[in-house]
DNA sequence: TCTTAAATGTTACTATATAACAACACCGTT
DNA sequence: AACGGTGTTGTTATATAGTAACATTTAAGA
């Protein structure tokens, strides 16, 4: 999905959602959509700041608790980051597969894995949530 | 186990592995076996600082990044914390289960379920390591 | 004993994240 | 239009987490 499609997409979710995505939220929205793979919250505040003047880093916060809120964005807890949701308006269950070679990130649906995971967990009393699951290991690219 | 069990069962795992369990790397071990559950770094810092008096960030990260390679502990990513394992000796990929309510965590073997994922991340041309799954959710305890 | 590698100490710093409160904008009601 | 509530954003300050770089000490073998 392109850029310009992927913003309406979201557009679209959010409403669905009764959650308004405000001109700052789709900015950072923009901002992480530039880059590749994982973005840091830092990093999405230098270009902030480069396209405002000024910001602080609750502003950048709080627009990216919103968008991973939303199912928009994940957070990557693993690497201190985040990355866009490719999955927008199907699964909200990512299997992360993150390169520690490279870096490089996809993701695929989790659910299956996750429906297994969920029965196991329930024996122990746990009832799990949705959630994302991150996997490190390296990609084909990296394996040769 | 026991805490002593617990050091002793360390100890031995340590040699075998070849590296060791120095008085310092032994002491933040049982600093971090002094806590319930998920134990954060700087209260490491805090504890090691009580007993000996002063020690500074890198002694402690040193010690914990020591006890996670030796697989003594878990690091988990998403609390920026650490846990106990409680496989030692066994097997060394955990399906880590955190109650978002109460913070408990309980740690069930996870080899299965990432056998499964493993395949599935293969398709992608991901060859994925050994690693730690961590789920959220609710604990039997806090489901009522 | 000497030498070398591993471990620890030390200083300083960078990176990540949040609390607390102020100001503003939007929306429905009177 | 004026009001009041709610959600959003701005602002300041600070808390928390993690690492780089180099000095010093310790342990183990030649």
């Amino acid at each position: 999905m392109d850029k310009a499609g992927f913003i309406a997409a979201a557009d679209l979710q959010c409403q669905q959602q009764g959650v308004k995505l405000t001109a700052l939220r789709r900015q950072v929205l923009e901002l992480v959509l530039a880059h590749e793979g994982v973005v840091k919250a830092y990093q999405v505040l230098a270009d902030l700041q480069r396209e405002r003047g000024i910001a602080a880093p609750p502003t950048v916060y709080r627009a990216l608790d919103f968008l991973v809120e939303a199912g928009l964005l994940h957070k990557v807890d693993a690497l201190n980051g985040y990355i866009v949701c490719r999955h927008v308006g199907c699964c909200h269950e990512g299997l992360i597969l993150v390169c520690s070679a490279c870096g490089d990130v996809s993701e695929v649906d989790a659910s299956p894995a996750l429906d297994v995971l969920r029965e196991q967990a329930l024996l122990q009393g746990f009832a799990i949530r949705q959630q994302n699951l991150l996997l490190t290991g390296l990609c084909q690219a990296c394996r040769v």
